[in-house]
DNA sequence: AATTTTTACGCAAACGATTTCGGTTTAAAT
DNA sequence: ATTTAAACCGAAATCGTTTGCGTAAAAATT
C-alpha cells in the first residue's frame, strides 16, 4: 500500500491541456492566460496537488535535504545541536537526515557512504572520537560534496568549521579554579587525536603557566574511548589521585566524561569541591540540580548546530564553488556552581 | 557547486553498451554474458558506480526514508527513540528524517504537511501535548500514508501504536511510594487531553483505591504545556502544597515535569524524601547523580523506537493493506533509589 | 488587405534508472 | 540443411516535472 497522489498529467488530462501548459499555469508563467491559470490553480487546490519533490530533485540534481552525521544522537550536545540544524533548515526548505557514527571510524564512513548515496546536498559532521584519519572524509569532500565540520573537527584546511574557543574556554576553566584556591589542578580529556582535546588541553597547560604552577604530564589524562567505558574513567580517575602530590581539582574536558567522572566520585565517596574541586564541560540540562551543582563549561550547541547549518546551506546555493573557507569560533559559557567553591 | 556522481549513461558510453545492457548487468541478470558483466562491473567499481537513489525513487515511486515527528529532538525520552528508530531504519536501508512539533498543534500540522510533502514513505509520529483534535493526523491517514503513533499516541483505532504500560507504571510508582509509607500521595501530571496522561492518573487512582487511601481531585494537578513553562509548575506545586492536608508524596507523570518538581523542591528548600517523597517518570540519565538519587518509572525509549520502526517498515513493505492494527506494549522499569526512600 | 507581432498553448526532450518487447546472432537439435 | 532455441543486446517506455522550440490563432501594425 502507498500513498497516492495527484500528478500534474492527472491535472492535465482531466482538464484537457497539456502538462506543460499546466506546469506553466502553476508557476505562473506569463504565457498562460489568466482563464487558463485560473481553472488550473483552482483544479490543482481543490484535489490538493503537491509537485513531487522527486521528480524535482531528479531534475533540478538536488534534493533539498542535509545529512547530519554524529556520534550518538542520545547526547545532550549532539541532539541540541541538532535542534539548530532542524531549525535553519526548516526554514530554508530542507530536511534533515540522520546518521550515526557510534564513535565509530568504521561506523562513519558508513555513514558517510549512505548519505553521500543518498543523494544529500550537504553534510554537516562532527567526526569520531576514534578517527585520526581523514581520508574518508577528504576523499567525498574532494568529490566536491559540500561539508561542515563543528565539534570534532578534521585537521585539514579548506573546510567550513564551526567551533567553540576551545583553549579560552578551558583556559578559564582553569583560573576560576586557580582563583578559588586550588593548588593543584589535574586534567581529564577526551581521547588524545581530537582536535578540541587538543585545544583543551593546550587552554589548562596555558593557565597553569600564565599563574606559575607546574605542568605534569601525570595530571593530565586522556580517555581514549570518550567516556563511553566507565572503566576508563576509573583507571584516569586512579591514576589522578594514586599519585603523591595528587590534584585538588580537576577541570574535564569532555561532555560525557564530566559525568561519568562525578559518578566515580560519588562511588567513591570523594568529597566535592572539598576533596576535589571540579569544573566540566557539560551541555546536560540537569547539572544544576546535582550536589554539589556542577560548575560547567557550557557551550552553545544550539548556535553551533545552527550556524553549521547557514553555512552550509550557503555553500550549497552559492552559484561558484567556494574558495573562502570560514572557521566560526563561538563561545562557550562559565557557570559557576558549587562544584568549583571551596568554602 | 555539486556532488556529480557517474551514472550508467556514462558507462554505457564508456564502454560501448547500450544503458539497457548495463543496468542488466550490474543488476546481473541471466541474459548478459559472463564477460560483459565482468567488463560493466569492473568498470563500475572501478569509477565507484552508485545507482541515483533518486532515480529509482521516481521509478519504484518509493524514497525509502522514513518521516519522524517528536516535541523536541533535545529530549532525553525522544532523542533515545530516535536512536531506537535510526538502528532499525539504517539496517533496513531506509534513512531517518526528524521533524519537530515542538509541542504545538501548528507545528506538528506543518511538519506532516512537510513531511507527506517530501514522499517518505511512512511516519511515526508523537502526538504534540497540545493535541486533542487529530483531524490533519486522520486526513493524512486516511489518504494512506503507512504511520505508527508512540508515545502520545492519538484516540482512535486503525494504527499501529507503540506505548508503555502507562496505567501499570502509574500504579506500581504509587504503589511503591504507599509502601514505603507516605499516607497522602499526590499526582503531577501533564495535559489532560493526552492519553498517557489519562492512563498514568487511572493508575495512580487505582493505586490509592486498592489500599483504601481516598482520592481527593485536589492532589490531582495538571500541567498544560508539558512542563515547559516553569511557572506553570510553581502553580501546581503551591495547589498540592497549600492545602491543609497536603501530600507527603508525589508521583509524576511526564518526563519533562519531573525535573521541574526538582528544581522547585530545591528552589523552595523542601527536603526530600522527609518532607515530600518522589517518583516520576524520567528517561534522563543523570537522575542517579541527583541529591538524594532519584526514583524513576523509566521508559524503554530505545526499544519503543526499535518497535515503532519495526511496525511502520513491516508496513511499507507489506503487498497488501494492513487491516490488523497492533497496539504494542512495552513495560517501563522502577528504579527504586532515595527521593522515595524515607528513613 | 497584407504583413508582422503577440498570445497561448502543445510537443518533445531531459533528469537516471529499470524493464518490456523485440531483434540478431550463434549454437544446438532435428 | 533446416528448424528451434538459447544467448545477447538495443530501442523505447516509464516515473513527474520543467523547459526550449514550434505553431496556430488572434491582435496589432503597416
Amino acid at each position: 500500500m502507498r500513498f497516492e497522489a495527484i500528478t500534474i498529467k492527472d491535472i492535465a488530462k482531466a482538464l484537457g491541456l497539456s502538462t506543460s501548459t499546466v506546469s506553466r499555469a502553476l508557476r505562473d508563467s506569463h504565457e498562460i492566460s489568466p482563464k487558463t491559470k485560473e481553472i488550473v490553480i483552482t483544479y490543482a487546490k481543490e484535489n490538493n496537488y503537491r509537485p513531487n519533490p522527486i521528480a524535482l530533485s531528479l531534475k533540478e540534481k538536488r534534493s533539498s535535504s542535509i545529512g547530519v552525521v554524529v556520534g550518538e544522537i542520545a547526547n545532550s550536545f549532539f541532539s541540541q545541536a541538532i535542534n539548530g540544524i532542524e531549525s535553519i533548515a526548516h526554514e530554508k526548505g530542507y530536511n534533515v537526515i540522520i546518521a550515526q557514527n557510534k564513535e565509530q571510524l568504521e561506523r562513519e564512513e558508513s555513514a558517510l557512504q549512505f548519505l553521500a548515496s543518498r543523494s544529500v546536498d550537504g553534510i554537516i559532521l562532527s567526526v569520531s572520537t576514534q578517527t585520526s584519519d581523514f581520508d574518508h572524509i577528504k576523499k567525498l569532500y574532494e568529490r566536491s560534496m559540500p561539508m561542515v565540520c563543528f565539534d570534532c573537527v578534521v585537521d585539514f584546511d579548506g573546510i567550513h568549521k564551526v567551533i567553540v574557543d576551545n583553549t579560552k574556554a578551558a583556559f578559564d576553566g582553569t583560573v576560576h579554579l586557580i582563583k578559588k584556591g586550588f593548588k593543584h589542578i589535574g586534567c581529564v580529556a577526551s581521547s588524545s587525536n581530537l582536535s578540541i582535546t587538543k585545544e583543551r588541553v593546550k587552554g589548562y597547560i596555558e593557565a597553569l603557566q600564565k599563574y606559575q604552577l607546574p605542568v605534569h604530564e601525570s595530571n593530565i589524562q586522556y580517555v581514549d574511548h570518550g567516556g563511553v567505558i566507565l572503566e576508563e574513567i576509573s583507571v584516569a580517575m586512579q591514576n589522578l589521585l594514586g599519585q603523591k602530590n595528587k590534584p585538588d581539582a580537576l577541570i574535564v574536558c569532555s561532555d560525557r566524561v564530566t559525568t561519568n567522572v562525578m559518578r566515580y566520585c560519588q562511588e567513591n565517596k570523594i568529597q566535592i569541591p572539598d576533596q576535589l574541586g571540579i569544573i566540566g564541560f557539560s551541555n546536560i540540562d540537569l547539572t544544576d540540580l546535582l550536589t554539589p551543582s556542577l560548575s560547567v563549561l557550557r557551550q552553545p550547541a544550539y548556535e553551533i548546530g545552527r550556524t553549521a547549518g547557514e553555512l552550509l546551506i550557503k555553500m550549497i546555493e552559492s552559484k561558484r564553488p567556494v574558495t573562502d573557507f570560514e572557521t566560526v569560533v563561538l563561545t562557550s559559557t562559565l557557570i559557576e556552581r558549587n562544584s568549583s567553591n571551596r568554602k
